[in-house]
DNA sequence: GTCTATATTAAGATAGAC
DNA sequence: GTCTATCTTAATATAGAC
């Protein structure tokens, strides 16, 4: 993983990554995949020995993209603690906005249509949730350690407003209520 | 609806919505749904023309029963308007206590996995989280219409703990989550 | 590693007698 | 309204040459 991939393995995973975002798992066809990545299915089935082993490396991918593309680039843009955190949510509302409230967080979708699962899949969608609870405990520790505050329930709250808001916004079709959750999280703050 | 249903059509529905809440919408197939109905394809069709459209008889349902279901127990159960948000709440935990942390949200699930649909299905997964805003919205101006509080934000907050809540402890397969969040949440009410 | 062709099963849905 | 039988297409996956 750390040295260049594969490009044809890459191009199937960002495909995969991206057919699985717009439209969920079950419903995007192997056929589709192949046809998008301009690949044969002997290739795909090369790399991958299945669908669903196809699904855990989107999963891998985006734990390994959680630092550089989101993580790395608020703590570049922000240096308050708080602030960062309210750049990661507003880095949600403009997807929300550009893609008209059809942005859904990829983690959080495949969390929900996967949830009798019980392997690896599981495994790395609940990977994915604890390097977004580490990253925002973090900035939660730096702004508010030295204060009587649960640290942890406080990291549990921020990621609820995070998933949930931005469902919300998402069925309505409008931003008002991840506006409006968000600003009651931030009064909650006290910032 | 308003007189009792034929049986067929509603152990159609019932066994569909247990199958699509267990399972999700697109990994349950309609001859699964036919088996543990005990019904023929041909009675299927005979009542809903497509899959599509039992899902929206399904979405009809948890609107309709949403009030005899959940909302007036709670009502009947707790008189303060504060601890009928929390009894709600209470109903999630024990869900997730129960089901060993697979319980979703039916709703939340549904509109996560359907998030591209542009139809009937979106139309009525909206109406159903404007069923339940309805109902928290009305518990949180009982309780606090008198002070200075948004509460539309305080509502989109409820609505957005209940389901980021929700979905954290499932995919960690521990209540913590859950309690965590609620606890803050209870703090920033401030009863 | 990639190609074409194809196997196999399941999907959603329909036909037409009763 | 219900039955059995079946259609059609799509699904995931494989075979075997190159």
């Amino acid at each position: 993983m750390t040295k260049a991939e594969n490009t044809t393995r890459q191009k199937i995973v960002e495909t995969a990554r991206a057919l699985f975002h717009e439209q969920g798992y079950h419903a995007t066809g192997m056929a589709t995949i192949l046809r998008l990545a301009g690949v044969n299915s002997g290739s795909l089935y090369h790399f991958f020995p299945s669908k669903e082993a196809l699904l855990e490396a989107v999963l891998e991918s985006y734990l390994g993209g959680l630092g550089p593309m989101l993580i790395d680039p608020v703590e570049a843009a922000f240096g308050d603690p708080v602030e960062r955190i309210f750049g990661l949510l507003d880095q949600y509302r403009q997807a929300l906005l550009m893609t008209d409230f059809s942005y859904g967080c990829p983690i959080g979708n495949l969390a929900l249509e996967m949830g009798a699962d019980d392997g690896d899949v599981a495994r790395l969608i609940a990977d994915n949730f604890a390097a977004w609870r580490d990253a925002i405990e973090g900035w939660l520790s730096a702004a508010f350690s030295a204060k009587d505050v649960d640290i942890s329930g406080l990291t549990a709250l921020t990621l609820a407003v995070m998933e949930g808001a931005l469902m919300q916004a998402r069925v309505a079709k409008k931003i008002e209520p991840f506006d409006e959750a968000v600003a009651q999280y931030r009064k909650m703050l006290g910032t």
